[in-house]
Parts: C-alpha cells; structure tokens; sequence
DNA sequence: TTCCGTCTGTGCGCCATCTAACATATAATC
DNA sequence: GATTATATGTTAGATGGCGCACAGACGGAA
C-alpha cells in the first residue's frame, strides 16, 4: 500500500463517500481496486462497459470526435463522479470517447452489481441521480463557454477543473492534448499558456505543467467555472442532507 | 376541443407515449392539460418548479444567460422530452432559464406526482431515465457543435431541431430571438438566413419562416443534427424495447 | 394616410482564431 | 556526445464573427 496511501480507498471518490455506510459497506465489497494509464481509452462511442469507474486520483475525459478529426471534450470526470452513467440511465453505450486524462487509481463496479443497486431505489440511486444532475450543469456551461468565452479564459477553467481533481499542483499533459480538449490549435494554447506564464501564474515545460498560483487562474476564469462549482457544492455539499 | 385535435393527446408527447397501458393510463388522471405562449419563462436560475411539463406542440428553450447578458440555448425541449428533469434528479432546481420558444400545448404533472411515479421504479423511471441520457447527448453535442462549427449550419442545426418538434412548416421567431438561442449576432443571423433564404431553402419576414426545402437544411447541416436524432431513435425507436 | 415601432439589410473597421510553414528547444535513445 | 522524436515558439496571411452605425421595409395603431 506504500506510495497509495491516500488513493487507495474508495471514499477519495465523493459519490461514494456521500453514501451512508451502511450502503458503503455492501459495496465495498463489489469494488475492485485499479489504475488508469495516461490516454488509455476507456470506451469508444458506441462501445459497451463491463463495469463503471469511480475515480480517485485519475481523471477522464469525455470526448467527440467530428468526421474531419477535430476534437472537443465535453465533459470531464474525476474523484466527483464516475464513468459510464449510460449503464443505469438504459442506453448502455455514449455517443462519445472517455480518455485518460491523468493518470491515477480508481475503483470499478460490475454493470450487474450496479444496476441492482440502483433498482434497490435507495441512496445509491439519490447519489447517482444527483450527481447526473452535477454532470448536465457541467455539460451545459461548456456549451455556454465554447460558444461566448475566448480561449485563455476556457483554458484557465480547464486547467481549475483538473486540479480540482487531483491532489498535485503539478499536471502532466501536453499543449497539443489540451487543444484537442479545448477544441481549438495547439498554437492558439502556446499563447494563452504563455500569457499564463508570463504573468507567472503557470510554468509549464514539455508536458510538464506547474500551478504555480492558483488565484491567479481563478482571477482569470470566465464564471462558468464558478457556476457550476457552486451547483456541485450545492448538490453534495457537507450540509446538505441526502 | 375544435381546433386542438391534434394535440389535446397527452400521447403526442413522445416520453408519455412509450409508456404501457397501464402506466400511461394511472397518469392519465394527474396530467393537466395546459397552454404556454410565446416568451413565456417558465423557470429562472433557481427557481423551484411545482410541476413537470410535457410538451405536446409547445417548444421550450433552457438558456444560460452571462454575466455581461450574453446568452446561448443548452438544450431544447419538445414532444420528444419534458421540462423539469430537476425535479426527478434531485437537485430541484438548475443554473437555466427555461423560456417557451414556440407557443403551443403541454401537460403539466405534480412535482409529488411526478416523485412518486418515479420511486415505484417501473417503465416510468425507465423511460425518464433514458430521457435522460438523450438529453445529456443533444446538450453534448451542442457543447461541440457551438466550438466547431459555424454560425450558418448551427442555424439549419436548429431549424431542423425545431421543425422536427412542431407540425407545421411555419416557424414564428425573429432573428433577433434566434440569435439569442445560437449566442450570435443578429447581423450574423440575418447573413447566414439571407443565404438559406437565397438558396431557397427557406423564406422569412418579419418573425415569420417557413421551412421550403427540408432536404436542404439537410444538406446544409452539420453532422450533430445527425448524432442525435440517431442516437434518440436508438434510445426510443420503435424497435426498442424497454 | 400617416406615424411609429419592430424587423431586416448592409457596410466598415477590428480582433480572435485558423491555416500553414518553419524555427528552436528539450528529453529520450543510441 | 550525437541523433531523433517530441514539444514549444513565432511568423504571415486569411477568415469568421463582432461592434457599431445607419438605412430601408413592413405592419399595426392613430
């Protein structure tokens, strides 16, 4: 366990440890421990899962891929969610890709397992439901942000989304990788970053990106980062009752 | 009922119609018959809804309106769906405004209706739930179709969404309004429709438009018409069961 | 008919981003 | 240390859409 200590428990995960434990405990016991590899493809559009994913430390992008090959990422899933609504809202498979966006630990779900916990109509259910609620919020602003925010201000929001979602201020990706999630050239994300690094709120090197001042990326964001923070914090916040 | 023929059927709505006989008739002594008209708001961001709205002619939009007012169209809601997926969710509210779009009939249902239908995990959850995924699909795919597309086949886009969802070759909305919905300039909306219309693929005037030639915008569109409507007849096709 | 409000047409300068080509820098491998 | 692949930097020109300003054009009200 040396070296995961804090990755390796299924409540790093906040939809599992926003269950009571009565319900934790039974499902314990269904959840395989794992480890997800930078770029791996979890599923392709159309493909089926065997299981869903409930990450701790690694996080997954929801990506489509027009007929020309341009690319944009529509959602992003990380220790607040898990992979594969689809097999419990009925339609069994996406119209989109889920990538490896960092690299990490997660837990898995058998299909089977999950959907009879999810027929049980309890607080598995409420969890999930609310959290696809989360999603559609999530889903909705980046339509809104494609559409009316300039690049470095949606750059800024995905760069708060990742680290949000790991425990390092340090991220391992390229500039090439974020412009295919964030639709745009790889040249246009050289500029933004480099304001970004000018103004030293990032150092980035080769894959390599340091956050280096978080309240400067959150000076910098448009609000369609904030708004779909608060509606998560509203949703699974400490003080609300399930 | 003169006049309302058509749509005075809770099953010209595509959600209620999937349900069994027996489903769809218990419903059927809590579903309102009801009118919305033009510009109506339905719900503003965090405003609790006291029912669940299946469209039957009407149109609605979910919108997000900015800080500095801009605003773009998420989702679009007919006889395909219902507004007020919230409700069921969990969270009660969403970030949205849900504003009629075209005028026409719904059914309304009791949140608490709603809420109990749902808990006793029948065809109805099902239904809803798959609803659900194909809702996540359309507003995906307009996350996409807003960052890498332009402004022309966004149009025939939602044209054709809006067309596929009233009876009539008749549209009544200004370019102003659409240009709201598509998070444009007005000007940019009356260049792109100035082209369809010279094409003759539609004609307008005045806040009134008529569809000419279907195939047309069909083969102006862009491939994310295409993706969804594919994907909500896999999720509700005819051949599907449930 | 006349007036007025609303809807549509159009031109011009501007800017962000795209296309494309090429230059440089760093890490990994030999 | 030299080579190679990968990552980043930097041009220059084209383009789509924006902001603004104003000109018609149509329809309803007086």
């Amino acid at each position: 366990m040396a070296g995961f200590a804090k990755t390796c428990y299924p409540s790093e995960n906040h939809l599992l440890s926003a269950l009571p434990d009565k319900d934790y405990q039974r499902l314990l016991l269904h959840l395989q421990p794992m480890s997800f590899s930078l770029g791996e493809v979890i599923s392709e559009p159309g493909g089926l899962l065997d299981y869903v994913y409930f990450p701790t430390s690694s996080v997954v992008s929801l990506l489509y891929t027009t007929q020309e090959g341009s690319t944009a990422e529509t959602g992003l899933i990380g220790n607040d969610g898990v992979v594969g609504v689809a097999l419990f809202l009925g339609g069994d498979t996406t119209t989109n890709r889920a990538v490896v966006q960092i690299a990490g630990d997660a837990f898995s779900l058998k299909a089977k397992i999950l959907r009879e916990e999810f027929a049980r109509g309890g607080l598995f259910q409420q969890v999930m439901l609310r959290y696809i609620q989360a999603f559609i919020t999530q889903i909705s602003q980046t339509a809104t942000c494609n559409r009316l925010h300039p690049i470095e201000k949606r750059l800024c929001r995905w760069l708060l989304l990742s680290h949000d979602r790991v425990k390092s201020d340090k991220l391992l990706m390229t500039q090439e990788f974020i412009s295919n999630m964030l639709g745009g050239r790889r040249e246009s994300v050289t500029v933004a970053a480099g304001r970004l690094q000018d103004a030293g709120v990032i150092h980035y090197s080769r894959g390599h990106i340091d956050i280096l001042d978080r309240k400067g990326l959150e000076a910098n964001v448009c609000e369609c980062y904030q708004v779909v923070k608060e509606e998560t914090d509203r949703l699974f916040g400490k003080n609300r009752k399930l």
